[in-house]
DNA sequence: AGGCGCTTGTGAAGGAGTGCACAAAGTTGC
DNA sequence: GCAACTTTGTGCACTCCTTCACAAGCGCCT
């Protein structure tokens, strides 16, 4: 949040200059490439591509415009080559190891999330504290206990850990990941979890999100009733 | 993303002025200060409350002066009375019914997420196309058919639905959805939805955020090598 | 070979969000 | 009742993001 764009400054290089908004937007841009790939599509324009991606044809062809020129006037990008381009922005020609902490639902749902693979991911272990669930088998992976994940988390080299735990325990999980060598955290649970400012924490809350629909939704009821005053 | 901010505006009254970026945080306020009440406490300063939230001082009392001046100067804000004034404003007051779509483990995970009731949510349906959970017992509720979904959506007067099916699912669930008079999604799964204008649809991604999260790692890594140039 | 039409890439303008610093306002202690 | 201290609320400057508009560039057609 404080010292991002600082590195390639003066340089015509813009790499490693690319604006956090436009970095949210690349995952999104790859997969809708990825799915017109797949569909057989081998050009696209940017107003085409924006409009799948649901984004404007200005915005998309900035947020491109920070990676390189990659795209032909007059045509378009060539799909495969945006592709590999974006790919290659995120990091995903390396292989990340993750491991997901806490085997509810949620932690299951995670586990079997297909496209793990094909993104630059590899799981590597799951991990829960219920004796009970140690040992099962899920995604093709046994659920190990919790004290593993130290040794496991330093024989693969994780870097990223994924905290699906109950609000209660998160912040336990959190020290732990943190002290095992995880400098990016995917938290799941409804807790804002305190670390070094050296580690990288995202948010994915179910109940903000749907409050600010909630919000929104009011709104608009309340417009009916007050509008143009 | 278009016309959000042009009601209320050249008057002193802010209601409805509220900025988008405030309201993404409204709800992780609310969660903050429900957790400082339950521990008993009733009175907050800026500072600490912006530290228990993780934002800076400055931004948190920018945030809450749109709502009104609830604070007490040399003292701090009750912290009754701004969650009160937040789950006003969130439209927490409402209960506003839910259902969703799609009962693998995410729906499950989903349906089971405590504090849904506290939010000024309530979960009035679970809908499966798999004749095999229809019937089932979740949460309390009876996993209901698809094909349920305009009768219950009507007679509840549902207006927030979640999309927690796999992604070749989606876009049906949602045309369904918006059929029945539902114009607030929520979408988990990894498409792009189509929706009319009028629809307010948010995504959540487990595969951008990971994907966020590793061009981060990556730049960080990078940046051993070559910095200070 | 040259011009025409299309699409990219980008400079510049406008808008939204953030951080700073301080005046306004309340409380506590004397 | 007054002074000192604390904390809110906000005007201002700054940065970041978005949108607009158009020149530059490429391919196709004649």
């Amino acid at each position: 949040m404080t010292d991002r764009a600082d590195a390639g400054r003066d340089l015509g290089v813009r790499r490693g200059g690319v604006p956090e908004a436009t970095v949210g937007r690349l995952p999104l841009y790859h997969r809708v490439l990825v799915d017109l790939a797949d569909a057989g599509v081998d050009t696209v324009s940017s107003d085409a591509l924006a409009a799948t991606a649901g984004v404007s044809p200005a915005k998309l062809r900035k947020d491109l415009s920070f990676l390189g020129s990659y795209g032909t006037r007059g045509v378009g990008y060539e799909v495969s080559v945006l592709i590999e381009q974006i790919g290659a922005e995120l990091g995903i020609s390396s292989e990340w190891p993750v491991v997901i902490v806490g085997v509810g639902h949620l932690g299951h749902a995670l586990a079997n999330y297909g496209g793990f693979t094909s993104r630059g991911f590899r799981l590597v272990a799951l991990f829960d504290e219920d004796p009970e669930l140690v040992g099962t088998d899920v995604a093709g992976l046994v659920i190990r206990p919790f004290t593993d994940l130290p040794s496991v988390a330093r024989a693969e080299g994780v870097t990223i850990g994924v905290v699906a735990t109950p609000a209660a325990a998160a912040q336990d999980v959190a020290d732990a990941l943190v002290a095992a060598g995880v400098n990016s955290v995917l938290n799941f649970a409804p807790v804002v979890l305190t670390v070094p400012p050296s580690v990288d924490v995202r948010r994915v809350d179910l109940a903000s999100e749907l409050q600010i629909l909630a919000f929104h939704q009011q709104r608009r009821g309340d417009e009916l009733g007050q509008v143009a005053r």
